[in-house]
Parts: structure tokens; sequence; C-alpha cells
DNA sequence: GATATGCGGATGTCTAGACAAATATGAAAG
DNA sequence: CTTTCATATTTGTCTAGACATCCGCATATC
């Protein structure tokens, strides 16, 4: 069939459950199947639904709102209504790991590595990690995924003075972690996390593919290791609509 | 001035503001203001509001719909819309202290003895005490405040051969705690908990300001001492739409 | 006195249509 | 190729009216 509502069964009329419930969990059905994959998550258009179930404009918006009021969809005027995407968590304790927990949430994480290069150390880096200025340290560019799609973009600072081999390493890894571990670094945990929220860059929007309009997330963390001695500074920016962060 | 609402100031059309949201803002400005006090709480109906706003009832709806979706007043079909009164947390902690915890949320509490009487032992509170056949328990009698306002209903029980003096100690206070102090019991600890809910009797709708329909939250909870021995019985009944349990 | 019945008033649902605001798109201009 | 502009599309707001459903209350009936 080319059409997969085409075979819509008329609403009840007049049988206790109103017009707006039955079209609301008639989308969300859909929403749930994964039916508007096709269109990118876009479901169709206010019009397109009244002539679906054969109802006023208004009774359509009822029942969308109700689905934007549960946060299954967003509606972005003048675009049209969208799937929102399942927020994952992050939480924020010492000991937390994100992979770890996103498994405990069903879902495989993952990363790459963009970019690895070595250079003189910036204000706030510096500042976290107690360097001298001009010290030299690795900034490593990464894009963290969540069931393959882009989730964060990361920059982690560390000092090529106490990692001096810490660039090679990620010939072979995209983990952090990993790298951290064949540099010498067995184990770390969070110090200091600040949060805000300011509008994407064009190239944010590019690479975390951005709603119009949305904001990133950015997360600011400093990681020590067992002696309380400060071993990354990283800058971690989110899609905001797509997590939240949980302390 | 007869009608506090008689001076209006017309909404801003065509401002950017939309209707609702102004008439939402206003409405909400009241209820803080407590100014359907007088009326038991009840908002005007959605009639006299299009008229106070000069608006479609339509647009009145968007706004009290929204009211109503952030938990501020409740409509109820067929009566009217009213003003949800601030719901408190009641933390079931073993050793939490209920008035304690209602400082914390900022609120005022207090009681009221309505009577002590000494009684033949009856079922429930003889299993719960572990008491003989027609052992005498004192039964207290106990309504509950909470800024001002009827809270709780609560019958207290405890065994007359362990506290033969308590009958007096609430000449001289409204606390039980205070009272079972002054009868040598230092210290308890909540033991067990069973929550449930029923159809109010008149007498609990009276004492208790219920609205029509809603039921009363009822806690059986037995106190123990140190040494783990049960002290104490209580039934208490909560106004549901004012408290919630918090485990 | 207790129970039905009916009525008015309140909120709930649905339809119909108009205009506003934001967005997307393609044509025209530089 | 890029920018600007007009236009169509899409969602947002507001009005108008009809009927349904639920509630409270007065009245009638048994």
């Amino acid at each position: 069939m080319t059409d997969k509502f085409i075979e819509e069964p008329p609403l009840l009329r007049g049988s206790g459950a109103t017009l707006w419930r039955q079209i609301a969990s008639a989308l969300e059905e859909d929403i749930k199947a994964d039916r508007f994959a096709a269109m990118d998550g876009r479901l169709p258009t206010e019009r397109e639904l009244t002539e679906r179930f054969d109802v006023n404009r208004h009774t359509v918006r009822r029942a969308l709102a109700t689905l934007a009021e549960s946060g299954l969809v967003r509606t972005e005027q003048g675009r049209g209504v969208f799937v929102n995407r399942e927020v994952v968590d992050y939480p924020l304790g010492k000991r937390v790991r994100f992979s770890a927990n996103l498994s405990a949430q069903q879902r495989i994480s993952a990363g790459r590595i963009l970019a690895c290069v070595k250079e003189p150390v910036q204000r706030d880096a510096r500042t976290a990690l107690t360097l001298r200025k001009n010290a030299q340290v690795w900034r490593v560019e990464r894009m963290g995924l969540v069931d393959g799609e882009p989730f964060s973009l990361a920059s982690h600072y560390f000092s090529v003075a106490r990692f001096p081999k810490l660039g090679q390493a990620f010939e072979t890894t995209d983990s952090i972690t990993e790298a951290l571990k064949s540099s010498g670094l067995a184990d770390y945990e969070r110090h200091e996390t600040r949060i805000y929220a300011r509008p994407p860059t064009a190239d944010e929007i590019r690479r975390l593919a951005l709603p119009r309009g949305r904001p990133v997330l950015v997360t600011e963390s400093i990681n020590v290791d067992s002696d309380g001695k400060p071993t990354e500074f990283g800058i971690a920016r989110f899609a905001a609509d797509r997590m939240q962060i949980v302390v």
C-alpha cells in the first residue's frame, strides 16, 4: 500500500470516548511503532490529520496538545509537529561512568575522536589544571554517540607534561578512559561540574542535529586522580532536548 | 467597594502578550493574594470571567487549563473551578518528626487535643500494642493543624498500665511527644505504617473541611520505644487533597 | 420522611471560520 | 553565488455557537 494510514478505522462518535482522546492514542501508537520515521519524525500537518480522522482542526489540536504535554511530541510554529527523541538521563555522581549508566538505560553509547592536538594551554583549562603559563596541553575533540546518534561534543584537556604519550593512544581507541589507562592513570573521579546553557553555534547545530532554536547544554567539569590532583578539564556540549542532567 | 474586580484593567490586545496568558497571570495573582477565600476558594464561573475580561469563553478556558495544568486550580464538571490548597509533604521515615519537617517546608504545625478517655482496648489497638483482653487504654483524639487549618484527625492509643498518668499530661500540653516524655518515654520511632483510603464520614467532612467526593487518607501506625516494645497505636485521617505521603 | 423528577447552571466537547506569527521555498536582483 | 523579497505553508490565537454531561436544588410523589 502507498499510504500507511489509508485504512484508518473511523472514530467512534458518541461512544463515551472523546474524539480527541481517540486521536491522541492513535497517534501515540503510531509514534511508538515508529511510523513517522520515514518523515524524519515529523507528524502529518494538522490539516492532513483533520482529513485522516475527519474532525475539526481544533479537535486535532486538542489531541496534539496532550501529546506535547506528556512530552511525546513538540510543536514548532511554522514548521510542524515532531516526535521527541527519548531523553537520556545523564547522572553526575562522583564515581558514575556515563557508558555504564547508559547500559542500564538499555542504550548503546559509543564515541569518535574527531581530533587530538598539542597546543598551548588556554585560560579556563589552565586554571582548572593548575598549569603554568604557556604549558602544553592535549586537546581532544570527541563526539559522543547514543544509539548511533550524535549526542555530545566534548573538548578534553590534559597536561602534556603529565601524559606525554597520550596522543598516540587515541590512534587505537576512541575511549578517553582507555587512553588514560594506557598512560598510567588507572582511576579518576569527578571533582566539580558547572552547568549552563547557551545558543548553539552553526557547527553545533550541524553536528548535534539540533532543532532550530534549541540551546546547547554545556558542562565544564574537572576530574581528579586518587590523590585529588586535577587530571582533566572537559567541556561537553549536549543537545538539551535529548538529555537531562541528574545530580 | 462591593466588587473586588470592578476596576479590572482592560487586557492589552495586540501587544505581543496573548490574552489567555494575561488572564492566567491575573488569576494567578488573585489566587496568591487569596482573593477567592470569600468564595471558599471557588473561582468565578467561566461566564463571569468572560465578562470580567471581555473575551470569548474559549479564551478563558485556555487560561484555566494552564492553571489546572500547573496544579494551581482544579476544575470539577458541573460545580466550578477551585483553588487547590497547597500539598504538604508527609514523610514516613523511621526517625522523622512531622512538625520538624513542616518547619523545613516553611509551615506552622500545631494541634489540639479533642478528647482523652480511658476505655477498654478494642481489637486493632490490642493486637498492635500486644495487650491482654479487657486491658485499659488511653484513647487520645487529636486534630492536627497546618498553617492554622485543620489537616488531620488522629486517634492515639496507649496502654494505661504502662502510662498510668498520661491523661493528666494532656491538661497542660497538646503535643503527644511532650505528654509521653512527662510519662517517662524519652524517645520512640516508627515501626510500621499501613496506608489506605476510604470515603469520609460526615464528621470527617465537617472537621477536615473536605471538598465533596474526596476520600480521606488513613494511616495506621505502630510506634515502638528504644527496646522495640510497642508504645503507641495511632490511626490518622488526612485530607488527601492537601497532603501526600513520602516514603 | 424518603424517593423521583425536572430544571437551571456549571463545565466538557466539537464544529466553523478568521486572522496573526513563524517558517520554508523559490524567484528575482545584485 | 549570495542576498533579498514575495508567497505559500504551518502552527498559534481568538471568536461564535451548539449540544453533551454532570451537579445541586427545588418540587412533586409515594
